[in-house]
DNA sequence: TCAAATACTGAAAAATAATGCAACAATCTT
DNA sequence: AAGATTGTTGCATTATTTTTCAGTATTTGA
């Protein structure tokens, strides 16, 4: 039997079946599980099934419109964001910076809360779109690709414009001695302008943050109204930045 | 059994039941119950449900991390979108008005076009962040929740800023008298600021929209420079449109 | 609290997959 | 037609994944 012959065998029956197992197969087609092996990853290559352990099944809706953002260390930011919302009051006008703790954190918002909330991220704007009662404002620009946040000087001249509360500020990077750190020279521009037009700036500080530095300064320590991590308070990884900062929570 | 099948007939069973229990997986599935907890931890880790002791129940909306828009008429749509690709040309500069039609384009859009597009639609904007090649611009603004799209005076300015070679506009309401109309009034006012800035104005109709007509008039027929449908171009349907409009697609 | 039920852990076993290789056949070249 | 090229196949070997099992910990409910 040819390999075409074969691969065409397969696609019958796994729209019959909904699953395909290699080693019926090879009993079936009279060849080495090899061979159908090599089948099933050809029929996968062309996207004509799933190659699964075992076998294969018919490839999920891949038109379905489904945007999936991986979180790292969801739990600990869960711990962090659920602390942060101690901060939020009805009425406050807020600005979010991008990142996973930030959408996180968006999600643990409760549905009573009225706000107004800034953002500059894609995802956190998908996120709180759903919220019932907050006013969302999303600051326009230049999508930067990989971090789906708007950046460059269209974003710092909104910002500037803006009078908030408070502003919760995703970290990148933190230490005693250079404060907040970025990796990219526009996403530190745009958060210096946060951190101007905002009575109160939060640092949400995921544990895994805390003692590293990136080129780019975003503002010391001082400046910062408090720190939330994951950690208890009185952790003493956290020893250091107590004296500098408002709270650490 | 193959393990993916496993994982789909418990989501399956979950979606039923409501909950799910260990060890009758483990009977119904003739494997060891250990195997089960494997894969409830699996798809716990995947976000697809919540485990607990003795079993498994439906994730809470809270901790889901994906967004999910839901597009009527999928098919229909992309025979309109393939047929818009024809438009697409390297370095244009593009605006897209937001809505399904345009979603479901944007998706289609090849990976090796070098292209600038603005849009105030979130997911839109979500999507075309994936593309390697397409320089994105985000039209910021207050946003509009039900629809997921930024709309205001700030939209409209900025939208007057920008001078394109192409517009891609998603249509509610269509018929020969009224033009294009739409329900809000407020993006009925973003859509005639992005005609005023566009060299050609592209309106993508899905066919059950044709001879339809909503309160706020957006353009008369002959400002657009084609129609695009999912019919061919010379079904009866459109034959009163032809006379009005440079192209019929 | 206790006992029963359920869950977690790590290690070993079993199943399946991936890889490189040599044999063979089909096809193309000259 | 002989030789070169390419593609397919099965085999042996080496990885990887999955499953089970036994022992231990945790949770539940009376």
């Amino acid at each position: 039997m040819l390999k075409k012959e074969r691969c065409q065998y397969i696609i019958k029956k796994l729209a019959e079946n909904q699953s395909v197992n290699t080693i019926e197969l090879a009993v079936e087609l009279s060849v080495s599980e090899d061979s159908i092996r090599r089948d099933l990853q050809l029929l996968h290559d062309q996207g004509l099934l799933e190659k699964v352990y075992g076998g294969g099944i018919p490839v999920s809706d891949k038109n379905k419109n489904h945007f999936d953002i991986e979180i790292l260390n969801e739990k600990k930011k869960i711990t962090l964001g659920t602390k942060a919302l101690s901060l939020l009051h009805d009425g406050q006008v807020i600005i979010m910076s991008g990142g996973t703790t930030n959408l996180v954190f968006s999600k643990l918002i409760p549905s009573e809360l009225k706000a107004t909330i800034y953002t500059y991220s894609l995802p956190i704007a998908m996120q709180l779109s759903q919220h019932p009662n907050i006013d969302l404002i999303f600051i326009g620009g230049k999508l930067q690709k990989n971090a789906m946040v708007t950046i460059g000087m269209d974003v710092v001249q909104v910002l500037s414009a803006i009078k908030a509360d408070i502003c919760f500020m995703g970290v990148s990077s933190i230490n005693v001695k250079s404060g907040l750190t970025e990796k990219g020279y526009e996403v530190s521009v745009v958060k210096k302008a946060m951190i101007q037009v905002s009575d109160k700036v939060v640092a949400m500080v995921d544990s895994g943050k805390l003692d590293t530095k990136m080129p780019h300064s975003v503002c010391e320590l001082n400046q910062l109204h408090s720190i939330i991590t994951d950690l208890s308070p009185n952790d003493p990884k956290l020893k250091e930045y107590s004296s500098s900062v408002g709270f650490l929570i």
